[in-house]
DNA sequence: TTGAGATTGAGAACAAATCTCAATCGTGGC
DNA sequence: GCCACGATTGAGATTTGTTCTCAATCTCAA
């Protein structure tokens, strides 16, 4: 019992950020030339939906779950498929576009990290505020602790939850 | 649609543990008593399950997933229900006897906390075992960190995830 | 241009955790 | 000890985030 129609058809709108040898009207970013080279050494397609996504992504500039990501997208018009941001943001992540934060609470969510560095964060209980911090001796203690127990560690979560200031 | 069936009576085993003034062939526990007087101070009931499971807790001596902790009292043949765990571990909780782990993959899990101290965790992502790191130095870290920002911390997780030296 | 193979979308499936509510239990007051 | 009544229980339903399914569709190297 599978709708049969599909993709409405429709404005194609390459605008051009993909095209592989065209003009580009729009100079390509560098995180489209990431995405895409991660993309064809990966033997991936680029598709309009992963463009689609990826702009998105860099527009917000914060941190977001997939299903607010995926309603402000619709608001938009932009059609894409939850499924399909379920899988371009681990694919984001892999070329390093983009960060997981699992959390403690049920969601996990995002953030793009284009030249941005690892860090932290502060989590507001009441008022969902998220702050981020970077403490390097905190993340060279973290090291020193792994290397006494010949552990190799792969990533770490450091989510400190409380109130903000402004929830006190 | 739902079973008429309830608890299908028999053996009701009090072993004298939670007899408010009985005789006490078996001397109480201090956890016994610490859950006992937290009941008791909030107007809650001692009943059997929430014996059942405290006493299956602290027989764990490691930290344990609610489904696991379910499946292993099923086959000793101790009737408790996973909802009625699911109910307890929280006020085990409150009282201090047991602490909840938040991990950042998707279950959390539990291990009792009896006059043991806070500490963090390294978890093998190959065999999943979890051991127990406690930095007095990171801790203070973090806590420079809340007040700086006026951020009144509650609880903090911090887990670093790697590949033990068995498994590397 | 074309076809093999990758991708998509809608909904089904999953899984952890929470909720529902009738039947039952625990306890303080008698 | 007995009672009454609020608390608790269990089985299943529900919720919710995430992953899976698969026919229709798209992408891109040749
Ligand atoms: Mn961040
Ligand atoms: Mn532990
Ligand atoms: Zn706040
Ligand atoms: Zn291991």
């Amino acid at each position: 019992m599978r709708k049969t129609k599909r993709r409405e058809g429709g404005k194609t709108d390459n605008r051009g950020t993909a095209g592989p040898s065209s003009r580009r009207p729009v100079p390509e970013t560098d995180y489209e030339a990431v995405f895409r080279d991660f993309l064809q050494a990966r033997g991936l397609k680029l598709t309009r939906e992963r463009m689609v996504i990826l702009e998105e992504v860099f527009k917000h500039d914060d941190h977001f779950d997939i299903d607010e990501f995926h309603m402000k997208m619709r608001k938009k018009g932009l059609k894409v498929s939850r499924a399909s941001i379920y899988r371009t943001l681990p694919l984001l992540q892999e070329c390093g576009l983009v960060d997981e934060v699992k959390t403690t609470e049920r969601q996990a969510f995002y953030e793009h990290i284009h030249g941005r560095r690892h860090h932290d964060h502060l989590v507001c209980l009441s008022c969902g505020k998220v702050m981020e911090f970077y403490s390097p001796a905190i993340e060279r203690l973290q090291e020193e602790i792994c290397r006494r127990r010949r552990f190799k560690s792969l990533r770490h979560v450091l989510e400190i939850q409380g109130h903000c200031k402004d929830c006190a």
